[in-house]
DNA sequence: CCACTTGGTTCATGACGTGAAAGCAGGTCG
DNA sequence: CGACCTGCTTTCACGTCATGAACCAAGTGG
């Protein structure tokens, strides 16, 4: 239902980029194996697949024998055909990392966020920095470098200047992706990180081969990242998947949002933590870090604390079931470090909660996991998204090329 | 990213769909125009255009002076090329209309069900009945019908069989696809009547021109409809947006699904009913069917019943906000009857509830709109299931047309 | 050495969108 | 009334692309 034409050309890049994503995705394949999957001919896989190569797009990887036949020659994306840099901007760090094309780390800077609400213009310069910095130490020619994705913990418009409305940061309208492309020539992608980090778990976690799935995310804050059918569900303005600010508990629990009954509120470790210190009045909450204190918890034997964790599971399950009402997914993928941490011990009964609350048929279509990629892969979903660019477009864009006028004759007559 | 490949087929139909899109939403254009908004060539535009009247799918329709030149043909879908018929399958009725190319509706049967839990072979004998009775009742062609779509209230799996899930009907698992195509050759398409309803009220109600929508129906049920970019979001096993059991009060009201809190136990029109009844425990409940009770309450000066109005009002925003945060539409679509009952009064008390919950980004990318078209809009919304298909398709695929074998000259050589 | 099997490439063909030129239908001006 | 202008539409040669069929390549078993 677009309002926009087809024409030849998008009929060839469609086309290669149906067999890059497969070779890509599906390791080392044959001629003749892509051809049955893409149900393309035979003359036109070696036909673009011979262009991708001279290209140096794809190379030949070895053969492999079949019984009686002419041994197959295995195809596979070429890993130093280019690079890709993916950058996290949390809290308290920027990371940057450099990736080959099969999305081995080979190099990796980190500069420390001192103020709890950075100059933009600090971060930027981090990230220039540390753009150039991974290119040198990794010995790669930064024109080999296909894109850099940045991965905030804010909802980023999808306009050309990538305008970051960040809470956490304190940025409201920072033009990130405007600030970055003043100073490099890479293709800039800009994204929330919930969403990077969601889609790294789709290609290479606990999400491969399924094309409806939630990334629920729980760490001191909420989010989810929403998968409908195999590509990331933006909303009008790209900041769909609000889940931690979803009220589960009407007129309940004070969220730092502003608003009563969050599930961030009760689900949140910062929320969690709290609800313990307030049923605990008589103890001093754990000590140490966020972090620690909820590990902490989740070991204590205490029966406030084992209360206070049945409880969070309870709420965990409401909120998931939510998700499972609303979007259907064939699974939920539970992640952030307080979501793994609590459900490293308690799965079987989050599973449980939620099946309680959800409606029987989706709950029975879906299956709840957990993330198989720790938080650090943030830096890597942020690397996906110029790979996401390459696989959608079969390949760098040929340039105009500007062919030098063929001298075209004067027409008949 | 889908594996799919794309021939020059797949080109031509897919430049006929925009074109056909274009022609059938924003009524009658001249070719220039279409190629201008398109971007197709003028060249491609006569071509495809010419093509679809010589099909007798598209017609001239008058032409308008342009100053000075020559005046552009105006060019429209033609009506009589096809027809469509669309059917709500209610609890009380079953109600099959038929519908010309533009949507005007041409006849119409209704059959009432006596069981409450009405026998599958029963509706799909209603059904079929209807279909020829509304042909027959316009003086149509039974072969000019394009298709026939179905409205169930439940879950429509997407396989050839339409298995539906129905809880308010009693049905689970019943094909009613497979039986209605055992007595038809027209095309048949069943799905969800919120979807339907859904759609309808986007292609022609107060969600014309959005592309991400979500249609909030509330009635005795709670149901939402979830347009993403221009098409329904329909989950992994299409039962998604089943917003009325995602919970919202957490260990609150039980909801006629068992579980406890749900949304649709607190703005659904039983809901509110038993929670003024309760509330109201000294003077007897309003009379009469729900639908008139919950007319009664909604104008009742009490005290009470205000109270209750306003609670409803306070959770329906919550309930909206939830969306807005999870799906971040352009537009909210409040629905179905008791939707609009209490829209009509208080629509500024909902907006304000929800924009009390949702976080305000979203919010303020949001608008909150009652539907246009009444609930006899479903049975239109289901012909428009036909309607998208041959939109989609750019026409009736050509069939195979068993070309009489060109007598090949065997190859050079 | 020759059938046989399986994998990959070449080539003529037909489908399709495109830009440029031509055609066409009105009006205006001399 | 005819030359001319304007703006919409069609025609045509051309280049791009996927395709099926024939062809070539590289092994195995007799």
């Amino acid at each position: 239902m677009d309002a926009r034409r087809t024409t030849v050309r998008d009929m060839r890049r469609a086309n290669r980029s149906v067999l890059l994503t497969r070779i890509w995705l599906d390791g080392p394949l044959s001629r003749h194996e892509l051809g049955q999957s893409t149900a393309l001919s035979l003359a036109s896989v070696s036909n673009l697949v011979g262009e991708m190569i001279a290209e140096g797009l794809v190379e030949e990887a070895g053969s492999v024998e079949s019984d009686g036949g002419r041994p197959r020659v295995l195809l596979r994306v070429a890993p130093g055909y280019g690079y890709l840099v993916g950058a996290d901007v949390g809290e308290t760090r920027v990371q940057v990392e450099l990736f080959d094309l099969t999305m081995t780390a080979l190099a990796k800077a980190e500069y420390p966020i001192a103020a709890a609400e950075p100059d933009p213009r600090q971060v930027a310069d981090h990230l220039l920095h540390g753009l150039s910095a991974v290119t040198e130490q990794a010995g790669v020619d930064p024109a080999a470098v296909l894109g850099f994705g940045v991965a905030v913990s804010g909802t980023v418009e999808r306009t050309a200047d990538a305008v970051v409305h960040a809470q956490t940061l304190g940025w409201d309208g920072v033009p990130l992706g405007a600030m970055l492309r003043a100073g490099t020539d890479v293709p800039v992608h800009v994204d929330n990180g919930a969403k990077t980090l969601g889609q790294a778990e789709m290609w290479f976690g606990a999400g491969r081969g399924v094309r409806h799935a939630v990334v629920a995310l729980v760490g001191s804050g909420v989010g989810a990242c929403v998968v409908a059918d195999g590509s990331g569900y933006r909303g009008a303005h790209s900041s769909a998947g609000e889940w931690g600010h979803t009220t589960i508990v009407y007129g309940g629990r004070r969220c730092r949002c502003g608003n009563l009954g969050c599930l961030e509120a009760y689900v949140g470790a910062e929320g969690v933590l709290d609800r313990f210190r307030q049923a605990n009045r008589g103890h001093p909450a754990a000590g140490g870090d966020e972090e620690t204190a909820f590990g902490e918890l989740l070991r204590a034997t205490g029966r406030t604390a084992e209360q206070v964790i049945d409880e969070t599971i309870g709420y965990l399950g409401a909120g998931v079931a939510n998700l499972v009402n609303l979007f259907n997914p064939e699974r939920v993928v539970l992640g952030g470090w307080a979501g793994l941490a609590l459900g490293e011990r308690h799965l079987p009964a989050i599973r449980e909660a939620t099946a309680r609350h959800a409606l029987r048929q989706p709950y029975a279509q879906t299956s709840i996991e957990l993330c198989r990629l720790g938080p650090d892969a943030v830096a890597m979903g942020a690397a996906t998204l110029p790979m996401a660019r390459l696989l959608r477009d079969g390949g760098v864009p040929r340039q105009p090329a500007a062919r030098p006028a063929p001298a075209r004759r004067p027409r008949h007559r």
